[in-house]
DNA sequence: GTTTGTATTATGTCATACATATTTAATGAA
DNA sequence: TTCATTAAATATGTATGACATAATACAAAC
């Protein structure tokens, strides 16, 4: 490796690009600019900063992919109120994700599903928990009497708990994450029997126990049930931390 | 409204960067490439999609933005194992979001670290707990005496518990919501004595009670303890629940 | 063998032109 | 005047051609 020269710091080789996206953005805070209100045209921003459409476009290009603003074809462009999910939307590919990640998005999820409890209990209402009774009956009648762990059963009960979170965004978040279980359990669950802990562990809790739980229960005893209830899971998220 | 015409679907109007994104997409899925690899230079997929050189690069500065393709100055591009985290920074400004989904996230702080605990117990090694030992003393060094609720010290404490999750995707998460709850501190709690709780609310508890409970309690009782810590804060978020 | 020069190459940047839908202004007919 | 039609101006989308620049590889020179 060449020696480093003693006060000669490396030159700015950053594209233009970059640095006119970040002026750009400086450039909607100094004007105080809102989501909705418009921004000047390319070629103006092109003028006053010196350099050509092409770099202005792609700079608004980027900050379009990220939502920050919205283009109308021949109109003109308005900032925009970004859409924090739909920024993950495109990327949430599990093919590309690496295995790290897909490991620390499932144990986001076990997080997720513990800590929502006392949200669930300061928003449950009757129309929803009528919905869940419902959708805990139609499970039981298809595994008939035998306990049977499906993924889609798992993703209506489960699905059903964030929506009644109330939280629009903890509930986009989940859908972005389902394909990610998906993956997860098609790869990392060949060998294990997840039916197990049905008949092994008899502190096993069931989708009809937590909504029994979630009926009379408190969010305290909500969250020790939910725990239990996802002891599987729990199991398989440690069990892999040993393996490495 | 003109009357629909049969058999008359609107034609596509999509833009031609929409849709060589796709293909680009469905280019690297059926091709089996993965991240690390390189893919064809613009000119060839602007002579084998029919499209100009222009098209091309939006399309592929699109996927770029997003992180899932690498640029290196002149060498060429690459796939890229896309960073989850890093689409969210850029956008995650307070000013920009919405009053609704700040509010949201809050909410989505209180449930992950209501739901950590698990993880907190299963990865936790004498170092952190040292650490954390030092936060506490430190912070009630410069409280003396008085309880004192100061955002830094909140910051310090429980950033060191996301960082004992040993899950660095929710680490960075954390990472990307502190200016939020910097913000929604800034703007919500203006009328609002976080301090009261700490004295009126007997069960309120301190840091140094949660890290006690670190040390000898069980994921279950730091659960609760946890949530009677963050007593204000999930009443603030249900006070303003009833307000609108 | 190390250095230096050179050709090639892919992306980055610039300039120009045109297409098209939107908006606005102008025009003309009733 | 009023309404409908036309025309002009406008902003983004797309195409094309050109050049700059740095990375790479290879040849040449010492």
């Amino acid at each position: 490796m060449a020696k480093q020269l003693k006060n000669l710091k490396p030159v700015d080789t950053g594209s233009l690009v970059d640095k006119v996206e970040v002026r750009l953005l400086s450039f909607f805070k100094e004007n105080n600019l809102k989501p909705g209100d418009s921004i000047p045209k390319e070629l103006e921003f092109a003028d006053s900063l010196g350099v050509s459409r092409t770099v202005v476009r792609e700079a608004l290009l980027r900050l379009r992919t990220l939502g920050l603003i919205d283009s109308k074809k021949h109109k003109g462009m308005t900032l925009k109120r970004p859409d924090i999910i739909n920024n993950f939307a495109r990327i949430m590919d599990p093919t590309l994700l690496g295995e790290d990640t897909l490991k620390q998005l499932f144990e986001f999820r076990l997080i997720l599903e513990m800590g929502m409890a006392d949200f669930l209990f300061e928003h449950k209402i009757q129309k929803d928990m009528d919905e869940l009774e419902a959708i805990v009956e139609a499970e039981e009648a298809t595994s008939s009497g035998k306990i049977r762990f499906t993924l889609d059963k798992e993703v209506a009960f489960h699905g059903k708990l964030y929506q009644m979170s109330n939280n629009i965004t903890l509930q986009k978040f989940q859908d972005l994450l389902l394909p990610v279980f998906n993956y997860v359990y098609q790869n990392d669950t060949k060998n294990t029997d997840l039916d197990g802990y049905h008949f092994s562990n008899g502190q096993f809790v069931s989708h009809r126990m937590l909504l029994k739980n979630l009926k009379v229960g408190t969010p305290e005893t909500f969250r020790n049930a939910m725990r239990r209830h996802l002891e599987p899971h729990f199991d398989h998220a440690f069990k892999k931390d040993a393996g490495k």
